[in-house]
DNA sequence: GGGTATATGTCAGCA
DNA sequence: ACATATACCC
């Protein structure tokens, strides 16, 4: 397809700062990498002296595809593609003598993150129930991007107790890290721009490495991405910021869409190119998103416009509960696909929290629908793939405590509380690392002969280990530590299923490594760092069977599209999004959950379906929902609405059977106008029976059976049983 | 020292 | 409803 006006400008700028505004659908992707095979084979330009910063590594890859085809292998290669962390962490660990810092520097994940805040939190006393763990690392991650110390904290901290504590913790936090020799994410970014800042040649050297550099997704970059990026450009000042403030949705973890706002005062000069043509969408579709964007006040007007005229009209389904809105999902998808004009991979499912992806799952599975669950990091938050990360980190990095802490122990090998206890007690005394302490601790024979033996198989485990990675690939590490520790066997011996769950994951794990060892450089680190900075699981083997339904949350869509796009969940508190009850929800906020819908609608090329439920089991328990506000946005001439709900609750109404049937307490049961409620007592039979009910909403009520015309939820009396 | 039963908190989104 | 944290027992 031909580039219309504004892309083939962007296409072929070559020097100077340029910002495009790229609209939703508008082939930003194919701007970037046009252009970049433009400074290439026209411009001249050298292919190392490129460097195309992505959102996510999955973009990343796709990015280095699409350039493999566009250019000769010997030159895609030269291009450096890649997120701010994975790029900032190649630099960091080719730089750590000036950072005074262990080559094999570990990255401190979420989960690390947060077994980190908790001993801070015990440490100093703090009330977690105020400062809460989450609170605490969204807070350091903001303050990190900012530029902010512990140290600045103490003394901006005045008077005021809880930016105290906070100062304590985020010291206590940092002090470990260090002492572990780790690097959380924010610190992967903000180290690099610190290395930049005082290591002017090294700076000067990255500056002449990367001379041309183009960002996707600016509206999401934070404030220290954006130092990184200003610093990196200083020289040659040849930046491409790719961009839509409409699609801004992570400002909750610090993405400052002033970056994108402001970007003409940081770069002046700078050209300006705006992608206002849509070749995704239907005219409805794109229509129907627009009108939502236009309750949005924080934002640059814009008008998208799309040549793809008419098109279906956006269905919204109301039903019952979370169970019929994703039966519902199967059979509609189910049809389109019977049909012969869709394949299951046409299609995805998207929700805005990933809770949500266990009713679709179930419902999915029990349709004999192939389903592929996008992005759900549910692999790396295994046990067994922490265990032996933990492992990992600990051979490289013998530093990394509180990977030593997670498996001295396991499998069990006799080092309990109270040896860990001694050991901890023996590094602060020394001031050294927990592994270190074990040798210390060795050497004052102290300990009884068990013990010794047990510490001392496992300081030679992981030297031997380190040895072994010395010689080896990634894989023969993982294959010699699942073989010299045991930990394959300690689950071979339990027969149950969960030991079996653990040894798939176990050889997945195995899989994974040798598919590293066979795409990536092979070395146990690179596995390592592709293991802490790839959280959205790229699915290796993406060969085998691809005609699959994608779910995913909304978060994750972005970027992507389909031909027919499933929405579920449209309802107040869950899309917008409001966690806490007590808090109310703020206009920045509501506009972000507003772009997010947004995103989500715009990922569709054909069809869009939207739904919503009357009731949902949610944080353990059913709730009765209102529609989202977001779905009165959306003109009703673009909607195609139908209301299953309402049609079920009259069919039951009309048959007289539904009243014949007698309750028992225990039962959950569903009023029209009290919704629903557990049956606590039942006297007599038929419509005149006499039925006490407890409603969710707090009323105790007795009715007579039979004019109350209660409907009986017997497909939920499997989950209020357990 | 280790395993299991019970209590408690969590399900926002991501690199 | 699930996962983790602690409490308690062997």
């Amino acid at each position: 397809m031909k580039l219309n006006r504004q892309q083939e400008l962007a296409v072929r700028h070559v020097d100077g700062p340029i910002l495009v505004l790229a609209g939703a659908g508008s082939g930003k992707t194919r701007v970037i990498v046009k252009r970049i095979a433009n400074l290439i084979t026209d411009a001249g330009i050298y292919p190392w002296h490129i460097l195309a910063i992505t959102f996510t590594n999955k973009a990343a890859n796709e990015m280095k595809t699409r350039l493999e085809t566009m250019l000769q292998e010997s030159d895609s290669r030269k291009i450096t593609v890649g997120t701010f962390h994975s790029v900032c962490t190649r630099i960091l660990r080719f730089e750590h003598n000036a950072l005074k810092l262990s080559r094999n520097f570990s990255i401190a994940d979420e989960a690390n993150q947060l077994t980190r805040i908790k001993r801070a939190l015990k440490e100093t006393g703090a009330n977690p129930d105020i400062l809460t763990p989450k609170l605490l690392i969204s807070k350091i991650s903001r303050a990190k991007n900012q530029f902010e110390t512990p140290e600045t904290w103490q003394n901006k901290s005045g008077y005021n107790p809880f930016n105290k504590t906070f100062a304590e913790i985020f010291q206590l936090y940092q002090q470990g890290l260090k002492a572990d020799q780790s690097l959380d994410f924010d610190d992967l970014i903000t180290e690099t721009v610190r290395l930049f800042q005082n290591e002017p040649h090294i700076l000067s050297k990255y500056q002449d490495k990367y001379r041309y550099i183009l960002i996707d997704e600016y509206q999401d970059t934070n404030n220290a991405q954006y130092m990184f990026v200003k610093l990196l450009s200083g020289r040659y000042r040849n930046v491409m910021a790719v961009g839509d403030d409409d699609q801004s949705i992570y400002q909750w973890r610090g993405a400052e869409i002033s970056n994108i706002i402001n970007f003409h005062k940081d770069f002046p000069g700078a050209k300006t190119i705006k992608l206002e043509q849509n070749y995704r969408s239907t005219q409805i579709i794109l229509t129907a998103a627009s009108a939502l964007m236009r309750h949005n006040k924080k934002r640059n007007p814009k008008t998208l416009w799309t040549d793809i005229q008419g098109g279906e009209l956006i269905h919204l389904e109301t039903w019952l509960n979370d169970k019929e809105e994703a039966r519902a999902i199967c059979r509609n998808i189910t049809n389109k696909v019977n049909s012969g004009f869709r394949k299951y991979s046409d299609y995805a499912v998207l929700y805005r929290v990933n809770a949500q992806s266990r009713v679709l799952e179930e419902a999915f599975q029990s349709q004999k629908i192939p389903y592929r669950v996008v992005g759900n990091t549910s692999f790396f938050k295994r046990k067994e793939v922490k265990d032996l990360l933990a492992y990992i980190r600990l051979v490289l990095n013998t530093g990394d405590s509180v990977s030593c802490r997670r498996i001295l122990n396991v499998p069990r090998r006799g080092i309990g509380k109270t040896t860990l206890n001694d050991l901890e007690e023996v590094a602060v005394r020394n001031g050294t690392d927990l592994f270190s302490s074990i040798g210390l601790l060795l050497q004052t024979n102290q300990l009884n002969s068990r013990k010794h033996q047990s510490l001392e198989a496992f300081v030679s485990l992981i030297n031997a280990l380190k040895k072994i990675d010395q010689e080896n690939n990634a894989e023969d590490v993982v294959r010699h530590l699942l073989q010299m520790t045991g930990y394959r066997e300690s689950f071979v011996i339990h027969a149950s299923a969960e030991a079996k769950a653990s040894i798939e994951i176990i050889d997945e794990f195995v899989n994974t490594v040798a598919d590293y060892v066979v795409h990536g450089d092979g070395s146990l680190s690179g596995f390592a760092d592709y293991l802490s900075l790839y959280s959205d699981d790229e699915d290796g083997d993406l060969g085998a069977d691809t005609n699959q339904v994608q779910l995913m949350t909304l978060h994750n869509a972005k970027g992507l599209e389909f031909t027919g796009v499933f929405i579920a969940g449209l309802e107040e508190e869950l899309c917008p999004l409001i966690r806490n009850n007590k808090e109310s929800l703020s206009a920045e906020l509501l506009e972000e959950e507003r772009r997010l819908l947004y995103v989500g609608m715009t990922r569709a090329r054909q069809e869009l379906h939207l739904y919503n439920a009357e009731r949902r089991f949610l944080y353990g328990r059913e709730m009765v929902r209102q529609p989202s506000r977001f779905l009165y946005e959306i003109p009703s001439e673009s909607l195609k609405q139908v209301d299953h709900a309402r049609d079920m609750m009259q069919k039951t109404k009309s048959n007289p059977a539904a009243a014949r049937k007698s309750f028992n307490s225990g039962d959950r049961v569903l009023h029209a106008t009290w919704g629903t409620g557990t049956v606590v007592d039942c006297s007599g039979d038929g419509p005149t029976a006499k039925v006490v009910i407890n409603f969710d909403r707090g009323l105790k009520k007795k009715l007579l059976a039979g004019p109350a015309n209660l409907v009986h939820l017997n497909r939920n009396i499997s989950r209020i049983k357990t």
